[in-house]
RNA sequence: GGCCCGUUCGUCUAGUCGGUUAGGACGCCAGGUUUUCAUCCUGGAAAUCAGGGGUUCGAGUCCCCUACGGGCUACCA
């Protein structure tokens, strides 16, 4: 039998979750889910100094905005509980402690003053400063100095870190499920801090040792970490777990569509995008950062997007829905390369949604629009209408820009096509066409195409005589569907008083 | 600087066992349909597979080197 597959999504409350976060999150859900395991979320707060007010209720919001549902985590819960790092505070020691019997680990007093000094220093001779197998027997931690000296630093109360003592001319292995076998020379690693002297673990203890107890079965995580990879394979070695160590799988980062370089958050106004799924405003600066949500996007689409961006299914299909992603979704499918995100196919997509969209849920959508714009419409009227202008259109925003005059008379006429359509005899053919449509008697389609087919046969006149003339009285520009669509939407009476009005202005 | 990762049309990518006219999508352009716009349909431009060496009858696919890009290099995650 083998194990329930467990994966979790740790963001640290530092801000806002980008949409590189959100893609890591939507990789583990796919996977657990495609799985038949559990997605759990854990707040990684161990950096009291970079707690951002409201950064984990964000985040939250986010992926519920996004669909992604979490089996457990700080919100709901768990058997693993608590999911806070800031509150397992006290478990992270204890392991501390057993790397420090077992060997493989000491404490460093060392002052962060010093050590920055000590950088400068190395610095200046074109070195870099490693607190290594190299360098830490001429520091000031518990390797140089005499256990007695060590308790009684410890009983006074001195400050100290404790630091992993990576081993000499050690090959470590990580094996990555998207990039295969990674080797690290462990005398080019450094021993970093495990344990802060603020009594709070790094993300390094701390993430191994709750993966550990939170039984997490694959590590799906931001190429970013790659690099500290080996370190965590060492603390599960020296713990004790490496034979249930996690898969690891690093994922490509996502670039900024211009230029190279990590995709970062002030990237999406300057090019004008969103890089965050919900709209963010800095509680300390109030600078506000667009959302996905704010800006139009549906989440199914948002999703599908992202999804797409570093992973592709092998076949042609492009649109997906959270369950087909889950069933086509493998971690041998994602890419190496990082992805520079493309704000045009992410609007395409949107505009395929909403192509999907069935009227009644536009309209619903539609609705407050035309409310703040003091419009009242039978609901079915709007329905009709935004099922003939779904199409034309790639977020719900152009809604009402769009369809307008299906609502309310126009009140400026496109220069341009009065200018390309209007002729000597325009008036007098709208005259006479307004002056003959009082007499239909049926507003369907039909109808009215009989209708304007007799009008110009009797009055010998073709299609592009008239045709333009209706669509700059009744809409004001050249866009739009069917005139005819049009006139059996708004009626004859209303369509009458627009062609009256046209010639009164534009004459 | 050091270590690690990466590199196929402008962009997202297919190509997993070496033999393809290197395929698709977005965007772009042209044509068709329509009274207009959008949709839709058809077609087009667009990748000397980063470059150079090998291995091989044959390399986008395997090996090496170089270049370029990126990530990491904190008592941050």
């Amino acid at each position: 039998m083998t194990k329930n597959i467990r994966v979790r999504f740790a963001p640290s409350p530092t801000g806002p979750l980008h949409i590189g976060g959100v893609r890591t999150a939507l990789y583990n859900y796919l996977f657990a889910k495609k799985n038949n395991g559990d997605f759990i979320l854990r707040i990684e707060d161990t950096d009291q100094t970079r707690f951002v007010t409201g950064a984990e209720e964000y985040i939250i919001e986010s992926l519920e905005w996004c669909g992604l549902k979490f089996d457990e985590g700080v919100h709901i819960s768990g058997p693993h509980a608590p999911y806070r790092q800031s509150e397992r505070k006290e478990l992270y020691k204890e392991y501390a402690d057993l790397l420090l019997a077992k060997g493989f680990a000491y404490y460093a007093f060392d002052s962060s003053e010093e050590l920055e000094t000590l950088r400068k220093e190395y610095e200046s001779k074109k070195e870099t400063f490693f607190y290594s197998s190299k360098t830490r027997l001429n520091l000031n931690n518990s390797l140089t100095i005499s256990e007695s000296e060590v308790k009684q630093k410890l009983l006074s109360g001195e400050k100290y870190v404790i630091r992993i003592k990576i081993p000499e001319n050690e090959q470590i292995v990580v094996n990555d499920q998207i990039r295969g076998v990674v080797t690290f020379d462990s005398s080019l690693l450094d021993d970093k801090v495990l344990y802060k002297s603020d009594g709070m673990p790094t993300y390094h203890l701390a993430n191994v040792v709750d993966d550990h107890l939170m039984e997490i079965t694959h590590v799906i995580r931001g190429e970013e970490w790659l690099p500290s990879a080996p370190l965590h394979v060492l603390l599960y070695r020296y713990l004790g777990w490496e034979k249930e160590m996690p898969q690891f799988a690093h994922l490509p980062l996502l670039l900024k569509p211009d230029g190279n370089g990590k995709l970062s958050k002030r990237d999406g106004d300057r090019l004008g995008f969103p890089v965050f799924p919900l709209q963010w405003i800095d509680p300390k600066t109030k600078e506000i950062y667009s959302g996905y949500k704010e800006s139009g996007y549906f989440p199914e689409a948002f999703i599908n997007m992202l999804a797409l961006l570093g992973w592709n299914p092998g076949t042609e299909q492009e649109i997906f829905n959270l369950q087909q992603l889950i069933e086509a979704f493998t971690i041998d499918r994602v890419g190496k390369s990082g992805s520079k995100f493309d704000p045009e196919k992410a609007k395409w997509f949107n505009h395929q949604y909403i192509q999907k969209k069935d009227n009644k849920t536009l309209a619903y959508l539609f609705a407050p629009v035309l409310i703040e714009k003091n419009i009242s419409a039978d609901i079915k009227y709007v329905e009709e209408v935004c099922g003939l202008m779904k199409e034309r259109i790639n977020f719900m925003s152009e809604m009402w820009d769009k369809s307008a005059f299906f609502f309310t008379a126009p009140s400026v006429y496109d220069p341009k096509l009065i200018k390309d359509k209007w002729k000597e005899n325009s008036a007098q053919i709208l005259t006479l066409f307004s002056e003959n449509i009082v007499n239909l008697q049926n507003h369907n389609i039909d109808s009215i195409d009989a209708f304007i087919n007799e009008f110009l046969t009797t009055n010998q006149l073709g299609k592009g005589q008239l045709m333009p003339l209706l669509r700059l009285c009744l809409v004001g520009n050249s866009t739009g569907p069917d005139i005819t669509q049009i006139i059996s939407f708004i009626g004859k009476t209303e369509s009458i008083n627009r062609i009256n009005n046209c010639i009164q202005k534009v004459k």
